[in-house]
DNA sequence: AGAATTTATATTGCGCGCAATATAATTACT
DNA sequence: AGTAATTATATTGCGCGCAATATAAATTCT
């Protein structure tokens, strides 16, 4: 018996994109590696770059994570002594999250990881500027 | 300190990528547990639809899988019934994965999983065609 | 034939991804 | 004020994803 055509693996949609991102991933560690970060880890380091002192919501909104994903991620951030985990006075229930001295310098050297990313030249620039709009697009639209 | 653009979460194509595939895998997840499969099983089934009595290898080429993903993933799946491994005679390093009558049972009910997806309508199909050949393009370029 | 290399599969361990659930603080409602 | 609903964070458990390692069978080489 034949497969009918939106049965066969090669017109997933889906694998493509995600055995796509899973080499996309791979390809961000052995430039994260010497940073101690995996990727979900510098995306929240990312966020706290850009703006620091924020709550545990705040970066899930930010990175798109999610809660069961961030809270142990932000301890072993703490454990390598990148941040630190306050309680907020106005609202106890907030964690207010705050780079330290360390988190903050290893922003330097992370600043070159997207520059050793666009050497892999993957796809083009115009290539890869499409392909973030078709995703951002479907993230969108999935996530009602 | 203001983040330079190239370190602005909203400029990482990564992070489109990699959230645009969890919300398709999160998507697929109310269609495919019906059939008690996650989505990874799901590719191992359409494997196994498209060509039966393939070796593990077989299997992780056409899902773009890793052994260390796909060998506890056939336990689960042989564990509910939906195939067997037997020893390949003319060389002993080989498994051979066959589908079981439960598991080709369940290509049926399986055959309607794409038009569910379809339904959600979260790009168009041209859309979908186009993203898919970047996807496409990016995983190759990486995986040298 | 015997040793070295390669190939196929399995195992271990860690970090997610996420659904479900829990807990505690805040806000809204009556 | 007291109760209910909401919000913020944490916990649990399972299934990957993958690097590293192990094991055993087949192949190649001498």
């Amino acid at each position: 018996m034949t497969s009918a055509p939106h049965m066969l693996l090669e017109n997933q949609i889906c694998l493509s994109l995600y055995s796509a991102t899973n080499a996309l991933l791979r390809a961000y560690r052995p430039f994260l590696e010497p940073l101690g970060l995996t990727y979900p880890q510098y995306l929240v380091m990312l966020a706290l770059w850009e703006r620091d002192h924020i709550s545990v919501n705040d970066i899930c909104h930010a990175t798109r994570l999610d809660t069961g994903t961030v809270t142990p991620l932000l301890k072993r951030l703490e454990a390598k002594g990148l941040l630190q985990k306050k309680r907020n006075q106005d609202d106890e229930r907030r964690r207010v999250i705050s780079l330290t001295s360390e988190g903050d310098a290893l922003r330097k050297p992370a600043s070159k990881v997207p520059g050793q990313m666009a050497c892999l030249e993957a796809v083009s620039i115009d290539e890869a500027r499409q392909i973030k709009s078709l995703a951002e697009k479907m993230y969108k639209n999935i996530n009602i």
